[in-house]
DNA sequence: AATATATGAATAAACATTCATTCATTTATT
DNA sequence: AATAAATGAATGAATGTTTATTCATATATT
């Protein structure tokens, strides 16, 4: 065998790109900042991607499976109310943000990039959950008839991403994100989705 | 005088920018691409802008101070109650969603960057703004005292916006936007800022 | 004819990507 | 145990392409 392969240099690549394309937007970041902040060299990228569409795809394609696979998780649980779902769905994005502000944020980017979408199975996958989700709201009577998939997904999915971040960015009252979010959050959207 | 300029240019020039970034992505417009959709000579645009970055920044603003005066209007009417500004307000979303969906779409795209921020005095217009809201809608008995300034901002401005943009692309039943919005849209809206 | 508009080829800078080379590590041979 | 050979990781200068921007020239208008 050769030179052992530094696993922490792609690690490094994926960090470095999500913080240049936080710091200066994705249409300025080039394959040399990123390779500068990862301390790599400028060809070694192309070791593991065939270039930097495919980097920048797979981290955004990496945070979509995982919210995914969480989603599908708490509904593997098979709850009856979808209160604690919703609220532990909620709770994990404040988390994530607090813990994790650039990889939050890039995913924030990308999501509302219309050269992201979503791929057949992945889309499909969320549909079912949220026939899911619907069927138990409306049995327990926390979900009005009147929502729609769209609905759901916009205010599961979509929705407290978009706020956390639009109060990061906010120009009036000094605003820290914290787990008071949470509550509030939660029973917003639960009030949405009752009417 | 000399040879007339064609004024036409400039329109072409703003359209084709908005349209090559909301198919392609700001990441990947080139000068020479919105030249030449605009069917415009490549060194044109630098007789108007003196850049890139320039004319991307001026239709944005462009569009930003649109929606800042469209709400001062309403708000010089001395209304006494939100509803009707909201749904007004609202009503002109999905209008010009409908009537002009590239720059409706280009101006989602940018709202979500963060190169591009509301500049000092914007920002205290609409803090402004957002305060008279608020006490309107406290006196008239619309608005809960715990609703924030930044809730207010995003419910009314950034929400809608979202909403619709997310429609317009999502992955379930066939969602066209349409009048139907309006209502539905307020009514979710007032009943957030109720509680 | 004078003057300003408009063009698009030319330029130079920036860029993604490649690849010859170097280097660290393991394996084989003595 | 010492040394050599083999392997594949990692580098970064070189390459060719793409890009924003400039400017000499052509064109239209008065």
């Amino acid at each position: 065998m050769a030179r052992k392969i530094d696993e922490d240099k792609i690690k490094r690549i994926k960090e470095a790109t999500m913080k240049t394309i936080v710091d200066f937007g994705i249409e300025s970041t080039t394959i040399a900042m990123i390779a500068k902040n990862a301390d790599v060299s400028g060809g070694y990228l192309y070791r593991t991607y065939s270039g930097k569409q495919e980097l920048i795809n797979e981290l955004f394609y990496e945070k979509v499976i995982a919210l995914n696979n969480e989603l599908a998780f708490l509904l593997s649980l098979n709850p009856t109310s979808i209160q604690p779902l919703l609220k532990t769905f909620i709770a994990n994005r404040i988390v994530y943000f607090l813990n994790e502000p650039i990889a939050s944020n890039f995913f924030y980017q990308l999501l509302h990039n219309d050269n992201f979408k979503l791929t057949g199975d992945l889309q499909q996958s969320v549909v079912n959950m949220m026939q899911k989700i619907k069927s138990i709201g409306i049995k327990s009577g926390e979900i009005s008839e009147k929502i729609t998939l769209f609905n759901l997904y916009f205010y599961i999915l979509i929705y407290p991403v978009d706020y956390i971040h639009f109060k990061r960015k906010n120009i009036f009252e000094s605003n820290v994100i914290n787990t008071n979010d949470i509550t509030s959050l939660t029973s917003t959207i639960l009030n949405i989705l009752k009417n």
